[in-house]
DNA sequence: CCGTATCCAGGACGATACTG
DNA sequence: CAGTATCGTCCTGGATACGG
């Protein structure tokens, strides 16, 4: 029951978990899939500017990591659906605080670069 | 006074934030320096695996986005020292709940990629 | 509709050596 | 102690074209 895993060790999986989360496209995807399942083309439209080559390496390994289920619904045209799973929606919690922040900070941010851009006064 | 940025919007200024949030070692830095301020050495001693390269790069990217400020207090030998700014703190909550989600379910992951690096059976 | 194949550019990052 | 300099590699990810 004690604290098994730390991420300030270099060696921890804690570390490999983390890299997942930190990657560029998986809180988008996570945040997308917060209303209920979509489509491939859904999602691409949602999380604009993203390529299908990197929406597909997201979902492929998000899936490898249990956060999300792809269900093939064959039929022709294809019908695939993309919906998180239990492992994947307790995740929303803190990658929806990190959207939030991102979004409602955004102005401090700029100032503080527009600041450290002009060194001369 | 409504919602004024978007992160699913391919331009909004809030996705360059994003990165900079998603960026490989912010968190950490974040999260080491919750307890107060740190030198140089400690940060590169506590956040295991760092090089200097690496965290030289951080600290100053995010110096420049006003999360922390950088203290030279001169001398021979040098002394630096790094704290979070108001901003910084305020990041400090949804990231200590990353890194917290991420403590957390490690065995859930790596059975999930097991899982996935199995397909036969 | 849902991808894959291929190519390629840029940047992140590590290793190593060195400095005030 | 607190970095910088240099080099090289890996990987992300964009553009484009194509396939089931």
């Amino acid at each position: 029951m004690g604290k098994a895993y730390n991420v300030m060790a270099a060696t921890c999986p804690s570390r490999t978990v983390l890299h997942r989360i930190g990657a560029r496209w998986t809180v988008f995807v996570v945040n997308a899939l917060e209303a209920g399942p979509m489509r491939f083309t859904g999602l691409k439209a949602h999380i604009r500017g993203i390529t299908a080559k990197a929406l597909t390496e997201t979902l492929r390994a998000m899936e490898a990591d249990g956060l999300l289920v792809r269900t093939d619904l064959g039929g022709n045209p294809p019908h695939v659906e993309y919906a998180l799973t239990d492992l994947g929606r307790s995740l929303l919690v803190p990658l929806r605080a990190v959207r939030q922040w991102a979004e409602a900070h955004v102005p401090d941010i700029l100032a503080a670069r527009e600041r450290a851009e002009a060194p001369a006064d």
